[in-house]
DNA sequence: TAAATGTTGTGATAATCATCACAGAAACAT
DNA sequence: ATGTTTCTGTGATGATTATCACAACATTTA
């Protein structure tokens, strides 16, 4: 497939035309990350934009004692280095290739230069980021207020959304991330939760499959833990 | 002061020309709402951007059984509605005035106009997005790997930066808010924030001062709880 | 000014959950 | 295939912190 297909399926590019579409494409430059490969680090600046063609990444932060808290995992079509672009401000989190991944990028003047250029861009790209502080909101709140059960259950919702696919109300995610990650992901720690997936499975709620995980009427589920 | 002014102060608008400004601040209309009033709803349609002339708002959220998340605390300047009219999805938060609050207020479809018609606009609000969600990120990573004291000295300097006045290194933040308002920010108990700011105290860190509340040293503090 | 309401301080208690420790399984490398 | 590393399961223990209960203090309202 050719770079300009590519981003066809990108949001933020889809209202492009085709001409417009070649003119970006041209000034995008392919790399190819290993699984476990750092792609953007905490300190550096921040100056290239990134298009996830195949892969998955995981985006986090790092505290002082070592401790990861997992921000978000994107996987294809996704993108990412936008924020110290458009803010100026270094670089706030770090980006880890989770399996082997291609991305497009482009650099800063080009990427800014877009936006100024094809105003729909700018517009599809705020509501990207609309979309991502919805669900940071929605983070926060689990954070807040939930106990260890129901930020692991949410944490597990959000894969099922962007990693899942559906059968007859139950969603299968395909390759269910490590303990660890889930963790770090619910703010909480890898045993407990090894202990809280039993229990779900004990309850009939979710199924182990192999590395894929079976959420069971995925409607309910979502209510049960809202 | 006029709209326009006070548009003027608005980081998203202050790039325009007058004439520019004239022309939107024309379409926007003036309200006001009294401390304590509900301006969007959780389950409300979206439709309608507003500014903070004066007063300051609460951005929260409800869970089921009535638990309030404070998102975060907005002011002078400060503007929201801005999310579901850019992706369409229903609010995803309330907004409750913390104090009286006059606001302006523009429908969808001009806000919407003013992004086509000024991509400067469209760019200024993206830059303001990448901040919210870099302030987001950074409240998720509290959450997830604090005990509660950094969680509650974290909130504190978030109320510092926003509503802070600085004074040969120590910032005294004016007003500050009720224990359960801190708490609801800092995911934690009333009680705990209460027993936290003594302990603060007692380290010579914080000092109360009526209504108020100073830090010391703020870099040093803020070194102290990164 | 008194009553009522809202906010804060503080002890006691119990629940949740992180941490440590280690064994068993699975995946990977040689 | 065998060792090595990574991941998962599970018990025991203790620390943190939510919750309850209530007194003291402050602010608003009648």
């Amino acid at each position: 497939m050719s770079t300009a297909q590519h981003l066809r399926n990108v949001p933020i590019f889809s209202d492009l035309k085709d001409t417009d579409l070649n003119i970006i494409s041209d000034k995008m430059v392919s790399r190819t990350y290993e699984k476990g490969q750092m792609i953007l680090l905490e300190e550096s600046q921040g100056e290239t934009f990134f298009i996830i063609i195949t892969g998955a990444v995981k985006v986090t932060r790092l505290s002082d004692d070592g401790r990861e808290v997992i921000l978000a995992m994107l996987g294809e079509s996704d993108f990412f280095g936008e924020m110290s672009l458009l803010d100026g401000e270094g670089r706030s989190a770090n980006i880890v290739a989770n399996e082997e991944a291609e991305v497009l990028t482009l650099s800063r003047s080009d990427f800014l230069d877009c936006l100024e250029t094809y105003p729909k861009i700018a517009i599809a790209l705020l509501e990207e980021l609309a979309i991502r502080l919805r669900k940071s909101d929605q983070h926060i709140e689990s954070l807040s207020l939930s106990d260890s059960e129901h930020r692991i259950a949410i944490t597990l919702i959000r894969f099922a959304q962007e990693l899942g696919t559906i059968k007859q109300g139950d969603v299968r995610i395909k390759n269910l991330p490590f303990q660890q990650d889930i963790a770090n992901m619910a703010g909480t720690s890898r045993e407990t939760v090894s202990r809280t997936l039993k229990l779900l499975e004990e309850k009939n709620l979710v199924q182990k499959d192999g590395k894929d995980l079976i959420i069971y009427k995925f409607d309910e589920f979502r209510q049960l833990f809202s």
